[in-house]
DNA sequence: CACCCTAGGTTCGGT
DNA sequence: ACCGAACCTAGGGTG
């Protein structure tokens, strides 16, 4: 089906910047993923995304598109509101259609604690081998994707069986982590419409769950669009654009950028992070004389 | 081809 | 409270 998008969307840009780590691009099919238990395939076009989906109606993959992709967000008017910052209208400008994605809780904590020590393929690698191993499969034609295995499936699997797949240091910590939530100990159910510094301590009580961790998850999956995620590029590249001192605290850092972003600082981190990693001035190897 | 280093962080032990 | 180091492993860079 043709889904009409009137909102600024890069497909691409939005589906490979390290937010949800199911999708993958593939030559024949376009784009495909798996979005709540679906399996989704997509290719932009003009005007909007030609979408697929076996066994969802119009209907049902129209609003489950319109939901992953946050399109009832007016992105126009969340830039102009970053953009009075002359470093984020940049940023944005360069960057335009690349969109906040929405995720489900679960899913979304288990590929952040993954995301230790890890690069965006690394995450993804991990991820899938736990859909391959322990989710359930979605198969159309030649092509199947899996489900993410729930807390419950995921905490008996058990550390050494997730360290099997290649989970590395962050398996003992998925595992507990699985356990506490399968076991009812932490509701992430009950989080939702918590506000942010009460879920943030929720939230970090989980083996594996740091402060950035916990931000992102607020931020992709419970609707706090200012929550600020600081890893190492935006650390960086707050300190080197707006001479944020080093040394700062993490949340002296991210009081700073809710203080200077404003409400939607979720959005600029978004932004700030993808021009960090791909320039120009940005701070990745060897992305420097090619850009710029 | 062997070796080194880093990658979207968290945790644990020592001041 | 505040640093510093270790932690699995894949992948790219260097000798």
């Amino acid at each position: 089906m043709f889904l009409s998008v009137t909102q600024p969307l890069d497909l691409a840009a939005t589906l490979f910047s390290g937010q949800d780590f199911r999708w993958r691009h593939d030559d024949a099919l376009g784009s495909h993923g798996v979005v709540k238990d679906h399996l989704v395939a997509l290719r932009q076009v003009p005007g909007g995304l030609e979408a697929w989906s076996p066994g969802l109606g119009e209907k049902a993959l129209t609003s489950l598109l319109r939901w992953h992709f946050r399109l009832d967000d007016d992105l126009e008017r969340i830039h102009a509101g970053l953009s009075t910052d002359p470093v984020l209208a940049r940023a944005v400008q360069r960057h335009r259609g690349l969109r906040l994605l929405r995720l489900e809780p679960w899913p979304a904590l288990a590929s952040f604690i993954c995301s230790s020590h890890a690069n965006i393929s690394r995450i993804a690698q991990m991820v899938e081998a736990l859909a391959t191993a322990l989710g359930r499969p979605l198969q159309s034609n030649a092509l199947v994707r899996h489900t993410f295995p729930p807390p419950a499936l995921v905490a008996e699997a058990g550390e050494a069986r997730l360290r099997e797949l290649g989970l590395g240091f962050r398996a003992r910590s998925l595992a507990a982590a699985a356990a506490v939530v399968a076991g009812g100990q932490l509701s992430l159910e009950a989080l939702a419409g918590v506000p942010l510094d009460e879920a943030r301590r929720r939230l970090i009580t989980l083996p594996g769950v740091g402060e950035k961790v916990a931000d992102c998850v607020l931020l992709l999956a419970y609707e706090h669009l200012d929550a600020f995620p600081i890893d190492r590029w935006v650390r960086r590249a707050v300190e080197q654009w707006y001479r944020v001192p080093r040394g700062w605290r993490y949340e002296a850092v991210a009081a700073w950028a809710r203080e200077h972003f404003g409400p939607y600082c979720g959005y600029a981190q978004l932004y700030i992070f993808q021009a960090a990693r791909l320039g120009p001035g940005s701070f990745a190897k060897g992305a420097g004389d090619a850009t710029v």
